[in-house]
DNA sequence: TTGTAGGCGTTATCAT
DNA sequence: ATGATAACGCCTACAA
């Protein structure tokens, strides 16, 4: 490899200066077109690349996002990333993606580190387990921008790209009652995170509307992994009233708790029907397939960026809050 | 937000250089621990952190990966990504994800922007399409470690991670022949990508070994997508001689072949066997459930970044192909 | 339209 | 053990 080119050898070469070169390169009206030309025909002569980090050390940008997510390898997740990517990619953007594991301390070491890796703005889904927000405060006092997506942050002011949890709630658990279910469990998540509050909202909001009486007993809270659903699915079993459906607010809790009803020789959806949320794929080749909730993740990734370089290119721009459609897809379980 | 501490504050502060400011954190030992206590304290104090910008722009180094994968949103990749990330911010790096689609030419762009953001490595398995490796010989030719995944780039000598595609082929292929099946279809990538001429050549040598004759009508080449499963099934539906056993070299295709096969009566696996390649979660999950081969994805994501960080500490070790421990995992489909 | 000069914050090198 | 200086490569106010 030969050394690297610079400006300073292009000026030298060209017999100008090195700012006229960077001006060409910056696309700037102050250089003529010809000199642009000639310039730029010389670069890829030589085969010279702009050095990023002097650019970047000089602007004070690095054109860099960084993602936190709970799990990356979750399909719902890795569409959002993917939405996000492409959007950023286009825009001349790279992307830092890190796992939180869902785990409050975990994401906040990442924050600290994509912080002091100076990334332009931040795009995260809350961990399950974040009951404390000064790692989220940080970001905000360090004038970075923030975006939200799916599970946003009550405490703290931001752009938020979500989709209506409470209403996607709300018809799940009616669909469930107009196919004849009187006593609909609800999988709730951890307390703290508002998508489960809201989600437990739209549950509670359908039962009334439909005159049925909520029963304290038949809400669960737990962290919706695999191990908790099939917990659920043995408490379901003791109980002397079993429900008659399950309105799970993800679907890895829901398939699970299914399989170890149907190992108890439960009918699904005859015994009890079962509607889950977030249409993971594998939701469509269980049997039966899940009814699920589509929250739409490549639009989302691709709104939260977006949401994020507007905030970039005008820093002034006050915050709001988003919504992605959804829409409930109604499979054989329900 | 108050502006940035610097050391050189810091120096003017504490009456001491800002060398010696530098040196306290960079842990040099041309600095009393005494001074380094006092320096550490009043940092914290007043909020300092290094400029990442500046400290790169001075090493040339960005303490970043790239890393390109044909699909970010597949598990098995989201999960070897998983397992890089993991381990890159244990060790201070951190890690920008792209995804080519599948594309050459977009393989090809990614990795241009890549190295012209001056990542310190790159990891890649690459696109099904690319059958030109200008692109890829670049990244040699600046002398930028790469280490290659899953699939390697036979015209390019670097590190490679693996699994020992051919012999988990031929225990696949073995495995349907000792349950009785002698006519065994094979769906296979195409053929410019090597993981899938080892597994073809891995069926072939099953086949010999048991004396079975190879038949060219039923080893079929695609880019086995969902779509491919489905034309496959259409075409093995039409044919005079049924195979009773279908080897795929992914679950993708096996899963949505299965599916069209049982619309049209066939009994899986009764009628036809079927045994797909990746495991994926889904997998599990089918009606029934799908015998593939676990390729250990976590750990190949480790190890993967585990070399290339072994390679950016030693540029003058050689090159080596590291193999991931993989597992054919047996289920009703076969 | 182009050139000059200085700085972004850190760090390697040389000097004290 | 600490200080002074220059350099990494680019960018921009200011001057011409």
């Amino acid at each position: 490899m030969k050394k690297k080119i610079t400006i300073h050898d292009l000026a030298r070469i060209l017999k100008k200066d090195s700012s006229t070169i960077s001006r060409a390169f910056a696309n700037s009206p102050r250089v003529t077109k010809k000199t642009r030309d000639l310039i730029q025909a010389k670069a890829k002569e030589l085969g010279y690349f702009r050095n990023t980090l002097a650019s970047n050390l000089r602007s004070q940008k690095t054109r860099t996002i960084g993602v936190v997510v709970p799990h990356i390898s979750r399909f719902f997740l890795s569409t959002v990333i993917a939405g996000i990517e492409e959007v950023a990619f286009e825009n001349d953007y790279r992307v830092i993606i890190a796992q939180s594991m869902d785990q409050m301390e975990k994401e906040h070491r990442l924050i600290d580190t994509l912080l002091s890796s100076q990334v332009d703005g931040i795009i995260i889904s809350i961990a399950m387990e974040t009951n404390e927000f000064e790692h989220l405060e940080r970001i905000a006092d360090q004038k970075t921008p923030v975006v939200f997506f799916d599970r946003k942050c009550e405490a703290i002011p931001a752009n938020n790209v979500l989709i209506d949890d409470k209403a996607r709630a709300f018809d799940a658990t009616e669909h469930l009652i107009l196919n004849g279910r009187k006593r609909i469990a609800h999988f709730s998540g951890l307390e703290n995170v508002s998508i489960y509050q809201d989600r437990l909202e739209g549950y509670r909001e359908a039962l009334r509307k439909h005159g049925l009486t909520e029963d304290p007993a038949l809400i669960f809270k737990s962290p919706l992994k695999s191990e908790d659903g099939r917990d659920l699915a043995s408490q379901l079993l003791q109980l002397k009233q079993r429900p008659d459906a399950i309105f799970s607010a993800n679907d890895i809790a829901a398939i699970s708790c299914m399989q170890v009803l149907q190992e108890s020789g439960v009918d699904v959806p005859k015994d009890i029907a079962i509607v889950g949320f977030s249409n993971e794929p594998l939701g469509a080749y269980t049997t039966p397939p899940l009814t699920s909730v589509n929250q739409n993740p490549l639009k989302m990734g691709r709104l939260a960026i977006q949401t994020l370089l507007h905030q970039l290119e005008n820093p002034e721009a006050k915050t709001e809050t988003k919504f992605i459609d959804s829409s409930l897809v109604i499979r054989k379980s329900s």
